[in-house]
DNA sequence: CTTGACCTTCCAGTTGCTGTAAGCTCTAGA
DNA sequence: TCTAGAGCTTACAGCAACTGGAAGGTCAAG
């Protein structure tokens, strides 16, 4: 098939599959017109790819979970392993977040939020604030 | 100063100080050496910006935030609205991330992890799996 | 006077695409 | 059979937000 049903068929933009191939993550056959020709193995690693890196797998994870995934005699505990060190990523990034946003929540909510110019946000990202300090700078 | 004393002081590397001033973010004066030279109000803005980094702020928020922060005459309600916003964002990704760990973690839990081929990630993750799928393709 | 740290510019690379331009190919209708 | 337009091709540029490296100028200490 041309890559257009490919890309209906995986949910990719056609860009997207370009590039994959380019990046040799996903190489097609090619037809007498030069027409990239995809067969339902290839869509399967394209729906594959495009679902790991929902998950926020990156490009080169994607490639180790092909290769696992095409290796007849692989260990599933690669995969796991792969998966689970995924998780730890993820758990530190929420944990993140949820910093960043405790501080903004406490910026905001010191913040009149009117016309005048005076701005505690603005104080504390500029360091001159004893607003919410203690905890961030220790 | 020089760029390195100001890099130490705000935290950022000197590369990172030179791009601010690539993007017309952070503009020192300079010497007759043709070295960059900030002030200690440059340093300031340098660290307003590494703060707003470091809260998930982009480029281009940093750059409406210190436009603010130059602006005698700003209303804290723009900064308020800015921050909000981010708040916001920063929410959503939380709950995105959450979704991924969940469907991770319960996909790790149905991987016995051994030597064996069989592995319910890889076959999750092409569409062949009827674990924890109802939910996700909801 | 030399060594080495620090500074300069410029260019390329990173990740994961996305946009655009110029041009080739296929298909359906007049 | 011709033609319009949809779909395909390549190649290059650009996005964020830096980071790295090369080649060279400058400065302070021994």
């Amino acid at each position: 098939m041309n890559i257009g049903k490919a890309s209906e068929l995986s949910g990719l933009p056609t860009k997207t599959i370009r590039y994959y191939e380019d990046i040799g993550l996903v190489q097609p056959d090619r037809g007498d017109n030069n027409y990239r020709d995809y067969s339902t193995g290839h869509v399967s690693k394209l729906q594959f790819v495009q679902r790991a890196r929902s998950l926020g797998f990156s490009i080169d994870e994607c490639r180790q979970l092909l290769a696992l995934y095409e290796d007849r005699n692989r260990a599933s505990a690669d995969v796991k392993a792969i998966a689970s060190a995924k998780i730890g990523m993820i758990e530190q990034k929420i944990i993140e977040l949820k910093a960043m946003q405790m501080t903004l929540a406490d910026l905001v909510e010191h913040c009149h939020g009117d016309n005048r110019p005076d701005c505690p946000i603005l104080k504390d990202l500029a360091g001159e604030s004893d607003v919410s300090r203690a905890g961030r700078l220790s």
